[in-house]
DNA sequence: CTGAATCCCACTAGATACTG
DNA sequence: CAGTATCTAGTGGGATTCAG
């Protein structure tokens, strides 16, 4: 999500809004929840990442774990042996992060069902005309 | 967040990573919380929206509005008055989700400076040694 | 093995103008 | 008032290639 824009919405009158676009700011991206979650179970190499998080190419993997790292969500240990091996694990932070996650996951869990009725609801409704996208 | 991609990582090991994903999916967008936050405080009117969200162009508000709608958590009431008048209300399932953001309110608040030293820390790093770019 | 560099496209979003 | 249409720019992300 979001552009360049370094400017938040900000000032909107509920100071909460800033902050939770600022998490979701952080969080958002594709890759930055799987691979957080992964690291989360426990210290994983960059090769893992890109077995478990299946799908991320070498560049977002990369992207991403630098992202993470650099907003303190992830450790990066770099063992200098033979063949290079690096390790990122989730920080307290992090893990504390995934347990508010796990929040959402309840209530995507709870209403799914509800949302992509909703969704077929209103595309019915308007597709008469439309060019079918999703 | 997600450019074309309709397929989503999906089957990683773990099924709570693609609902995460999916959730995030659905409020992420630079302007989606902002809308929800003002619908959940009672209805309002595209114009008001239009005010409160402030910094939000036309064009946006309503794109997010139309997806907030789709997804089922917007509910769009037209008053076929003398002047338009279109009201929108976020529905229960909007105020469940929003209350779960509430607690990704309270992670931020709680490691807002962490995650600010975090990246000073990390930029201070990465910048003394790297010539050439950044 | 772990990453950086480059190319390219799709999507989000801003600005502006037009309409029922 | 409440949108819609269009045109453009910036960015996230995929693919591929190069390198320590």
């Amino acid at each position: 999500m979001s552009q360049g824009n370094t400017d938040v919405p900000a000032e909107a009158h509920t100071p909460q809004v800033c902050t939770v676009y600022d998490v979701l700011n952080r969080v958002s991206g594709k890759w930055s929840i799987g691979i957080l979650v992964e690291a989360t179970h426990g210290p994983v190499r960059f090769t893992e990442l890109e077995r478990n998080v299946k799908g991320i190419s070498r560049r977002m993997l990369t992207l991403t774990l630098r992202n993470l790292e650099r907003d303190g969500l992830l450790i990066r240990t770099v063992y200098p042996t033979v063949p290079p091996r690096v390790e990122y694990v989730a920080t307290d932070m992090a893990r504390e992060l995934y347990r508010s996650l796990l929040e959402l996951t309840g209530w995507a869990e709870r209403h799914r069902a509800a949302i992509a009725a909703a969704r077929e609801a209103y595309d019915r409704a308007n597709d008469h005309g439309e060019p079918g996208r999703a």
